[in-house]
DNA sequence: GCCGCAAGGACTTGCGAAGATCCTGCTTGA
DNA sequence: TCAAGCAGGATCTTCGCAAGTCCTTGCGGC
């Protein structure tokens, strides 16, 4: 038997391989927000056919990431400053709940998993370039993940699916706003400082520092899409 | 020309009033947590081909009201009781957030149509039949609208869509639960409590005074689930 | 010159059939 | 008796085509 360790881990349909190209092509702005999504060409420039290509749009749609337009097909979301702030204020308010919750029911478990987290992510450089700014996979997957364990404790699978998806489109936004640099900023800085009022249990400190995070990077992001 | 006075409110496509449809015979409880959707019947049974129907699948599958088992098809959400304890904990958290930045940044109009939505509530019976338990569908609907009402102000629509789906999974629950009625409890009196408490902008009491409504009606449900 | 209307084209939508995959129950062999 | 292997059947998945819808363009009338 072939080593299936995980049963989710099944090969996949093509509706559903189609869905994450999609998804991913939609998240780094490659298909910029507005741009209509065509049927025949998607499934050309895929390699499938209209239904896969149907059932993966819908499911973008569902999760926001489409606009359904009935009888006239899907086109990428739209992604505009209005957008964002109500954005940033989700992510500080879902974030902030979460966040308190889980440093009031985290256990020790939960203290090392933000531990290591924290330093994987400052251990990497955030561009591949130190003179050019080039995005670093690795340093964005730790950055994810970072902000993912201190959420991990709350309890609340639902609330963390949710911040999932707004740090999927905060990253869009990024992506589309190509936003390069954040001048005059240590956001190594900004972590590790989140880290560790999480670790003294701080909550009202943690959650306004991720909340000033968030902000921060919420003006850079609107100030390039603004120009 | 006819008065399509939302741009939204086009004819729909099969595939989305077929979403539509088995949304709300999920929700309703008619389809069990955990059964299986067979596309013949479903098919048969919607009066509908399978391309719309793998389309609406796909979209309840993003929602997380279905589920999907790759080259076996789709089968109702589970909703067991461990995941109805995440559920109240995600929207006591959420919901608690949004109040409390409602209550920071809500004008005049809002405060109009918290008391509204309140008067509105309590003027309707929560049962159409004072003996027995009967659904009043118009109840549910002003009831949603009460809570909903609560949040508007906070200024994050993600968030608000996402407690509106966690506002339907909770009827989900209490469908699937068969939760006829509230004995010793006066609901009225909590909607007012909350209200009176965002009207009076005291966060603390109205978040603390949601999130136990909430909890009281988990508490009765997961009894209801484990036997 | 501008508005309304109709024909044409492009696209989406939906269906039926073919291909691929999975599950079930039986048979074989130890 | 039990495990492994092998059909057979059911189901999901995908493709190509026909039908329907919407947008555009060009024409005629005001």
């Amino acid at each position: 038997m072939p080593p299936t360790l995980l049963p989710e881990a099944r090969d996949p349909t093509l509706a559903t391989a189609v869905h994450l190209r999609l998804r991913e092509d939609i998240l780094s702005g490659r298909l910029p927000p507005g741009r209509k999504l065509k049927l025949r060409d998607l499934a050309e420039s895929y390699g499938a056919g209209a239904s896969p290509m149907r059932e993966a749009l819908s499911q973008l749609a569902a999760e926001g990431l489409a606009e359904r337009l009935e009888h006239r097909g899907f086109r990428v979301a739209a992604a505009a400053p209005k957008g964002l702030d109500g954005l940033i204020r989700s992510r500080s308010l879902a974030e902030g709940a979460a966040l308190r919750e889980s440093i009031a029911r985290g256990d020790a478990a939960w203290e090392e998993a933000v531990l290591l987290a924290e330093h994987r992510l400052n251990r990497l450089a955030v561009s591949l370039d130190p003179h050019r700014y080039a995005a670093n996979p690795e340093w964005e997957a730790c950055h994810g993940a970072f902000h993912k364990a201190l959420l991990e404790a709350c309890g609340a699978p639902p609330l963390i699916a949710f911040c999932d998806r707004l740090r999927e489109e905060a990253r869009r936004y990024r992506s589309v706003a190509k936003t390069l640099a954040y001048p005059g900023r240590d956001v190594a800085a900004e972590h590790k400082a989140i880290a560790a009022a999480a670790l003294a249990r701080d909550a009202d400190q943690a959650a306004t520092l991720l909340a000033g995070h968030y902000e921060r990077t919420g003006t850079i992001v609107l100030a390039d899409l603004g120009g």
